[in-house]
DNA sequence: TGTGTTATTTTTGTATACAAATTATATATG
DNA sequence: CATATATAATTTGTATACAAAAATAACACA
């Protein structure tokens, strides 16, 4: 599989940009990074303007990029967002939902659960992934990509919503209720969970945000 | 400006697109484009890569690309989204709004208004503009650029919306009333415009998908 | 005839080399 | 000394060449 290496470039870079391993507020040279990951520039560019594309860097100068700065005003506004959005896919999804799905998602659930020493990186993923898995029933394309990429653009925060010690634990409380509300197909409290679990996940991540950047 | 020239070469592509003068369905080769456009196929790569983040190709195969088919679902979502995202930001935008961006706003109405006889691409370029004019004063990228990623993928299905004949002077007054909402720094009458403007079009849009595709 | 397997062709991904542009440095001039 | 201008450096963009992968065609065999 060829995809795979350039692929593992653009998470090793997001896990260099989480882990503040790469520079701050000054443009990303490609020779570096070029050298750095053991490959050419063409790689580096085709990543570079993914994550640009993705809200992780942004335009430094005339032509470089930059890792984007964090943003207080940004969560908030991706956590709205994703308080209005979600709902919509989900409600799409569940009528969609089989066995097959509901099983998958509590795998990764527990995952989830056993992987409190894994690194933070890991468990951001996982967390998407569960979210992933119950809207993807849903069928809507659109809507899907629109919640993927305000996911990716909430992970480059991670680091901090972790922050709180009992978070994970909570988290993993709605993501349970969550499960159980569609398997009973009950779309408006499967509804007022994800709202919730949005919410809740917002507010610590903001108020984190106000008293630490 | 050399920026210009990659963006020129995106902008064609988008023409083409919506023009119908790229063959649908099936993978789109890089050399074909490349030869076509007359450059090599490292900007011809790039901008396809960013025409796939921005939706408007897909995957096709393993590691090719093919134009996004429309989609009624599709269409019906991004219409919604917007209704719900853009109002949020105009709400920020509103107190932030200086006559600077007002007059300009009003300029790029009397463009649109002399355009009617100009290409439909160009029409929906206007449209953007000006309501970008009047989100950007938010300061809210992270809003922005979401609002800003659904208006490209709506611009998909341009040729579309614009079919009824009286579709242009009616968005038009939409557009005026929603300026002197603004003006008048009145954040509740502006957003029952911008939602009537949004659902009228969309609604508009959807109906016709239904009956033709 | 249909199916699976190998060979061939096509297409994409990446490295290198070079051109264009941007940024930094030095120099001149008021 | 500050500012503008010219020159050198770095850095990015693009073309070409080659390697890897994917798609297609040819073939053998049941």
């Amino acid at each position: 599989m060829q995809q795979n290496k350039i692929d593992s470039l653009y998470i090793q870079l997001k896990r260099d940009i989480v882990q503040g391993e790469l520079p701050q507020g000054q443009a990303l040279k490609q020779t570096q990074l070029a050298m750095r990951y053991g490959v050419s520039r063409i790689p580096i560019r085709d990543t570079l303007q993914r994550l640009k594309n993705e809200g992780w860097l942004s335009s430094h100068g005339k032509s470089s990029v930059m890792i984007s700065p964090l943003n207080t005003n940004d969560a908030e506004d991706l956590y709205l967002m994703r308080l209005h959005i979600e709902p919509m896919l989900l409600a799409h999804a569940i009528p969609n939902t089989n066995f097959e799905t509901l099983g998958k998602a509590k795998d990764i659930l527990l995952q989830l659960q056993t992987s409190e020493q894994r690194d933070i990186f890991q468990q951001g993923e996982l967390n998407w992934q569960f979210h992933r898995c119950l809207y993807l029933p849903a069928q809507r394309l659109a809507l899907f990509e629109t919640v993927a990429q305000l996911h990716r653009l909430c992970g480059r925060y991670i680091g901090f919503q972790e922050m709180e010690l009992d978070y994970l634990s909570h988290s993993q409380d709605e993501h349970k209720a969550l499960l159980t509300a569609i398997s009973a197909q009950d779309i408006q409290e499967a509804n007022r969970v994800l709202s919730e679990h949005i919410r809740t996940a917002g507010e610590q991540l903001v108020n984190y945000l106000r008293l630490s950047v």
